[in-house]
DNA sequence: GATCCACGGGAATACACGGATG
DNA sequence: CATCCGTGTATTCCCGTGGATC
């Protein structure tokens, strides 16, 4: 648990016990500072990242595994260690013993649902590289792989980036970050995490290892379960039989799991319970569609687009009956201020995403093409509370 | 002045259907 | 019967413009 989240468990001491302490670390999509669980996949990776400790790289790799399985949860934690690992020595070489060059090569977490452009992608791997904050605007595209050449050829010891969802359908395809890559100079090495098997990744022939990332099984869900439920929730929440219900239902899938236990937990709160019931959990795996799409994608979006599915998940089903009439009920809403053309073509491109599902509806009526309507491939309830908490 | 990118607007294309045509 | 055509929608695609920032 952060800070943050502590101390608003304080400040809340004088009311009710309240259930949800805390949405941000209920949430789905944040990440522990040390997953629950998955040592031996930490153990894996660490193999596979342990030349490093001798001050060299890597061969580039692929980490795979299905959804929810923990991919992200490991390589964003590890990789958020090792670089403040990495700038800790430094800063004690440099202050120690004048000039010598960092011995550890320095470690870089790319996520690709935010890099949505070639100038994204350079922008990330140097901010993360030098201290001074890099300019988004102003700067060109070369002038970032300029300096990122200058920087690393400057460096004994390279450095590791590693790149998540890899090859979910957005903005940068596989080939397309082959070729990035290519634009770096070659002390740097890769570790890929995707959903494909590696075969089908289309990324075999550059990486040496892939490491494959098994789902979790229902017994140590219900450990994710409970750790997280002791986190964001009161006390004596969420009994170990409820945990074990959502985790046989989630089928390895932690993402799943924890979404259902937001939803149950969201749920139980409005009635103003302090435990959740069986009722509660049926409820929220009732309102995850399956197959879903990561909440994570979702909150990727750029924020107009977040705005209109905001505005969406509040629509009734009149109002959704075809992409058009689902645009103009957006477009008109308070708060919403983009033309009714542009939300349009913004549901086609969502549904694109994946986070909506475009649905053929009605079958004779009326004349021309039939109209289909945009159905959530993700649970409201989740993205609306985590949506306004951040506005 | 440079750079990137979100928006808006609209053109181009695809599709469904029914009726006309060969 | 197979094919073409016209109409009305749905969907995709493209590009210029302007805001924000350096």
């Amino acid at each position: 648990m952060d800070i943050d989240a502590r101390i608003n468990r304080r400040r809340r001491r004088d009311d009710e016990p309240r259930l949800v302490q805390d949405y941000e670390s209920l949430s789905p999509v944040a990440h522990l500072d040390e997953p629950v669980g998955r040592a031996p996949v930490f153990e894996r990776v660490l193999d596979h990242l342990d030349p490093v400790f001798d001050g060299h790289l890597p061969p580039n790799a692929y980490l795979h595994g299905g959804f929810g399985a923990g991919k992200s949860a490991v390589v964003a934690a590890l990789f958020s260690h090792l670089s403040r690992l990495v700038t800790e020595t430094q800063s004690a070489i440099h202050t120690s013993t004048r000039a010598a060059g960092p011995t550890t090569p320095g470690f870089v977490y790319v996520d690709l649902r935010e890099t949505t452009s070639e100038f994204r992608f350079y922008h990330t791997v140097l901010n993360a590289l030098v201290d001074e904050s890099v300019p988004e605007h102003g700067i060109s595209t070369t002038e970032l792989t300029d300096r990122l050449h200058a920087l690393l050829d400057r460096s004994r010891t390279g450095v590791v980036v590693a790149v998540d969802h890899v090859g979910e359908a957005a903005g940068v395809e596989t080939p397309d970050l082959v070729g990035l890559f290519a634009g770096l100079p070659s002390n740097l090495s890769w570790l890929a995490v995707g959903r494909a098997d590696p075969e089908e990744s289309g990324l075999t022939t550059y990486t040496a290892t892939s490491i494959r990332v098994e789902p979790y099984r229902p017994p140590v869900l219900v450990d994710v379960l409970m750790t997280r439920a002791s986190e964001g929730l009161a006390r004596q929440a969420l009994d170990h039989e409820l945990a074990r219900r959502i985790a046989d239902w989630a089928d390895g899938n932690a993402h799943d799991a924890l979404t259902a236990l937001f939803v149950a937990a969201d749920r139980a709160s409005r009635e103003s319970r302090t435990r959740l019931t069986e009722s509660d959990v049926d409820d929220a795996v009732a309102e995850i569609p399956r197959p879903s799409v990561s909440l994570g994608r979702v909150f990727a979006l750029p924020a107009n687009k977040q705005l209109v599915l905001r505005s969406l998940v509040d629509l009734d089903e009149a109002e959704r009956a075809s992409v058009t009439a689902t645009a103009d009920a957006i477009s008109s809403r308070p708060g919403v201020d983009l033309s009714r053309g542009t939300v349009k073509r913004f549901l086609y491109e969502i549904a694109e995403s994946g986070a909506v599902e475009r649905v053929r509806s009605r079958e004779p009526s009326g004349k021309g093409r039939p109209p289909s309507r945009v159905e959530l491939r993700f649970p409201p309830t989740p993205f609306r509370r985590l949506y306004d908490l951040r506005q």
